[in-house]
DNA sequence: CGCCGACACTTTACGGCATAAGGAGATGTC
DNA sequence: GACATCTCCTTATGCCGTAAAGTGTCGGCG
């Protein structure tokens, strides 16, 4: 279920991520048919298949009918299911390179990431199920990595507490972007919105639990405070995520501010 | 990849999640072979299963297995694979609601139960993989959010504002013990400890990315103030996410004792 | 007592998955 | 023209969830 990256050669799939094309260049004309594809294609073809059906839906197959071959013709191309993600991984990371609120104060700079980052794991949903125990290190991996720390540098923490710092915020990005990824891929997926979900197991819920106001009260008067209005527009559970993030963004900025100390410079 | 859960019908999963056994209680003597099995012990058995494979190796052939069964033997006390995870899902959840640190500072349950959250993750990694956006509505995932609102309730913050720190805390928790959970898994699975996984993918790096320390000055900082003693013992990765929860647990706390305002009381 | 219907559990089958093995045809070099 | 090499194909194996149908066991009713 969690996919593993990076388990061939890794000689090969890191030649093939920062396209290191070979010392002496590409031969080019070799005797055999000339290729009908080319590997960004393939891995291209991986990233709209994934976006569309989710890891559940990429397989060779599936791939290969969109580039008009069969699974096996990809094995050209790439040598495994897994490098073929390792390679659609680093590819999408190149759409968080760019430093778009450069030189602004870093807490506006944040933000910013932090939104970027929601947008994109709403484009490709499947990123947030790759795991990150083996890191792919691709290039755009790296570069995406080193804009998080270009943007936190001027907070003075030091080396120790911004590792702690960058796993906090990557998760919470994460997590909250991948349950707004999932409850909408759950409503494309069951065809059934969450509201309908809700309006089908709430009196199922309240018949089984008819003390449930007694036996929950917080999570009562949690359920109680909110504000309907909010959810019409995105469903519930993605404005769940969203308050989460915003919620959480701003907790770890006065956190960050509070615990500022002379003895964390540089 | 991502499991949907609550897809069958839902007052029967939501029955068999309270173990509401019926208004008329059980008939217990019908015509027919006695069962062999509970649904206690088909439950009990895919936990079993999933904290050792995975969510990848719980299968139905799998667990029928580990029952003396075959797979569709299951299919007497489950409707589906779903409502089987479901029940899973909810029955390990029991080992979240206890209090431990009943009356204490919030500051100190708060830790408290981060820590014990860790360690439940570790326990049953594969609950980190379930999707949060069709909640299994069940007595004890009620009763173990109910229990982290008794701890935040003394902070005196809004139930708007509760709301996304819990989803916050959540998935900082949940991601950052899915990394160490699966930093295990794939120690165990691939069979290639992380040490020799990245003494194989380090040199390979260097020859191919040789002006790494140039091009991201930055991560080269952030590797440089590692202490190695630290991954020693558990693990790089294990070890990160440790951190990354313990600098994020710190900065939250920080950042809510910061922003506490009078307006936020109730 | 004898039979019927309910029930637990089994075997078999289907379509899906990744990918190993081997074959067909195209294209380069000699 | 011969041959090596390469792309892409078909086929086969062993997994998966679960539908369908069969087997044998039991309680209750005639």
């Amino acid at each position: 279920m969690v996919i593993f990256a990076s388990q061939g050669d890794p000689r090969r799939t890191m030649a093939l991520l920062w396209r290191d094309t070979g010392s002496a260049a590409a031969p080019d004309r070799r005797p055999g048919p000339r290729p009908g594809l080319t590997l960004d294609a393939v891995v291209a073809a991986g990233i709209e298949v994934a976006d569309v059906d989710g890891l559940a839906g990429l397989s060779m197959r599936a791939v290969g009918e969109r580039l008009g071959r069969t699974a096996m013709a990809l094995y050209t191309y790439v040598s495994d299911k897994a490098e073929l993600l390792d390679l659609m991984y680093d590819q999408v990371h190149a759409e968080l390179v760019a430093d778009t609120a450069d030189g602004a104060d870093w807490r506006t700079a944040l933000a910013a990431w932090a939104a970027e980052s929601w947008d994109f794991h709403l484009r490709h949903p499947w990123v947030s199920q790759v795991s990150m125990t083996r890191p792919v290190l691709g290039p755009n991996e790296n570069a995406a990595m080193e804009r998080l720390l270009r943007i936190l540098r001027p907070t003075g923490v030091s080396a120790r507490r911004t590792r702690g710092i960058v796993g906090a915020l990557t998760h919470l990005v994460r997590g909250a972007a991948a349950m707004a990824a999932e409850s909408r891929q759950a409503a494309r997926e069951t065809g059934q919105s969450e509201a309908d979900w809700w309006y089908a197991r709430s009196p199922v819920l309240a018949a089984v639990a008819p003390d449930y106001e007694t036996r929950f009260p917080l999570l009562t008067w949690l359920e109680a405070g909110r504000d309907a209005a909010d959810d019409d527009a995105v469903g519930y559970m993605e404005n769940e995520a969203r308050q989460a993030l915003a919620e959480g963004l701003k907790v770890i900025v006065a956190g960050i501010d509070v615990s500022r100390t002379p003895s964390d410079t540089i």
